[in-house]
DNA sequence: CAGTAG
DNA sequence: GGGCCTTACTG
DNA sequence: GCCC
């Protein structure tokens, strides 16, 4: 509170709408009627709409974020009553490409219908979005380079400036609340919005990495490695993912080769390299490795559905360009592959992390406007706080001990996502709609936003006892994943997207051959997990490398 | 089943 | 020298 | 390519 005043804002006893502009919640046991009283009104809906209820979050992220003005419009997330906002904002997503949407409709349709499921005849009203019509707006701001006007609109934007500068002074501007023993209904959200932050000591873009351009030349080496044929290659690809994943973690820059090889997952040769790049700014093997065919292989697998040995095929049959493809009669390429070419250079493009907050912000007050008692969150390198996405992953689970469960959601909100012009394209449909556990992979953009480019997105589903285990999973990354797996299976479990298994019995010739699948031993929270494994909790920005 | 994805 | 994660969907 |  301190820090506030510090940076003119000003507290009043007494609410006055006419003075008063925004309204932080602060604390655990804060209901809105609490709020209402405090500000002289019965109910919360006779506070007027135009006086933002914020939760500290909104604070304490935006400290940590500095300057990202559309930050400051991701949404609801801030949002301490998310019905003020439903009420606030109609859709304006009701309209933009009719084309491409009854395309997509249409080809739900056949796919559902060849997989005997019924897929309701959509024709239904107006989604209702919870967020604010402005986000679109920060977003092309953003995109195009220009320092946003949501900064105009709101009082407290000098604060805002002088906030984040004294965060990168003083590292934990964090000096209120924060006990993450006390349950309660605020714990869950309190705790995702801290989690979200980059305020991390260890790797990140505070203060942005000191070995960046080691990291870049050894990640264009991956790049080379990861299109030649045959399983070496992919193991050479993970060793130098792991090298990177642990420069990349180094808060400090790399001088010496004994510096380098001290990093877990550095051994002689990557240490080699990287005293190479210090000294010379690049690395002899990039040019070595780099041959026409590796080029051409790249380029292929740029293609979502395309990996190595398709794009090498592919390749061996004389094909050189994207449309070389497309005109040969030889090569056939799948429904996935086609929107992979069509959209080749969206999906290949990174997203600025505003937008896929952005869209997060859409699709949730949907997803809940369906079933409010949704778990509705958005995973993988967001939930991280990397500042930009590849993809967008979307968790949705709900807790079943009212007798409700989340069956059939996703059915009904791609329907609806559909219809709204988010989601665009449809790349992998769900084995069976119905079941509790399901996965869809496919294509959205910012309906309304012209030129909007079309971003990858998935949805998965999980039952709600599984739900850390997928927490833990989706949030990834990749390589601690993998590191974490690969311990439980040392340590006689397994881990999967449901849950830590013990009593697993493994194929002693083959182990990735289960013999028996054991039981579940852990996969409500991640900790838990995390605790049967004996590894420090670490939350996700701190989930890169992992080892051992 | 191999290939691909995350 | 042997291991390097695990599961689901596609055709 | 790294690690046990």
């Amino acid at each position: 509170m301190t820090l506030l005043l510090r940076h003119g804002a000003s507290l009043v006893p007494v609410f006055d709408p006419n003075v008063v502009t925004h309204i932080i919640i602060s604390g655990r046991d804060c209901g809105s009627g609490k709020v209402a009283d405090k500000a002289g009104y019965k109910k919360m809906s006779d506070v007027p709409l135009s006086i933002p209820t914020l939760t500290w979050d909104w604070i304490a992220d935006g400290i940590s974020f500095g300057k990202m003005p559309e930050h400051w419009d991701a949404g609801g997330k801030y949002i301490a009553f998310p019905e003020r906002s439903q009420r606030n904002s109609k859709s304006d997503a009701s309209v933009s490409n009719a084309n491409a949407r009854s395309t997509i409709a249409k080809k739900v349709q056949t796919n559902l219908e060849r997989r005997k499921y019924r897929w309701a005849n959509t024709s239904k009203a107006t989604v209702v979005s919870g967020t604010p019509p402005i986000v679109p707006e920060a977003i092309s701001g953003a995109e195009s380079g220009v320092s946003v006007q949501c900064d105009k609109d709101d009082p407290l934007a000098e604060f805002y400036e002088a906030a984040a500068a004294e965060h990168f002074e003083r590292v934990s501007a964090r000096e209120s609340d924060d006990d993450d023993s006390d349950p309660g209904p605020s714990k869950n959200a309190k705790k995702f919005a801290a989690q979200f932050t980059c305020d991390n000591p260890h790797p990140g873009p505070v203060g942005g990495c000191p070995n960046q351009d080691i990291v870049d030349q050894l990640s264009t080496l991956l790049d080379l490695v990861k299109c030649q044929p045959g399983p070496e290659p992919r193991q050479r690809a993970y060793t130098y993912s792991r090298a990177i994943s642990s420069l990349r973690a180094h808060p400090k820059r790399i001088k010496s080769f004994e510096d380098a090889k001290r990093l877990p997952g550095v051994g002689e040769r990557t240490a080699s390299k990287i005293m190479e790049i210090i000294q010379t700014g690049g690395l002899e093997r990039i040019k070595h490795e780099n041959s026409e065919s590796v080029q051409v292989v790249k380029l292929f697998q740029g293609i979502y559905g395309v990996g190595q040995n398709t794009a090498q095929m592919w390749y061996n049959n004389g094909c050189r360009t994207l449309e070389d493809l497309k005109t040969n009669p030889r090569i056939v390429l799948s429904d996935a592959q086609k929107v992979g070419i069509q959209f080749y250079d969206d999906i290949n493009d990174r997203m600025p992390r505003a937008e896929a907050g952005a869209l997060f912000e859409l699709i949730k007050p949907i997803a809940l406007s369906i079933d409010p008692a949704l778990f509705v969150e958005i995973m993988g390198s967001y939930r991280r706080g990397k500042a930009d996405c590849g993809d967008i992953d979307i968790l949705i689970s709900r807790d079943p001990s009212d007798g409700r469960t989340h069956e059939g959601i996703l059915q009904e909100l791609l329907e609806r996502l559909v219809q709204a012009g988010i989601v665009t394209e449809h790349l992998a449909l769900p084995g069976d709609f119905e079941d509790l556990e399901n996965c869809y992979r496919g294509l959205c953009r910012l309906p309304n936003v012209a030129g909007s480019k079309r971003r990858r997105i998935d949805f998965l589903t999980v039952p709600w006892k599984n739900k850390g285990g997928a927490l833990l999973y989706y949030t990834g990354d990749d390589i601690f994943n993998r590191s974490m797996r690969y311990k439980a299976s040392t340590m006689g479990f397994s881990l999967n997207q449901r849950g830590l298994s013990a009593g697993v019995v493994r194929d002693p010739s083959r182990r990735s051959i289960k013999l028996n699948k054991g039981n579940i031993v852990a996969s409500e929270t991640e900790e838990e997990i995390f605790k049967m494994l004996n590894i420090k909790y670490r939350p996700p920005h701190e989930r890169v490398t992992h080892f051992k």
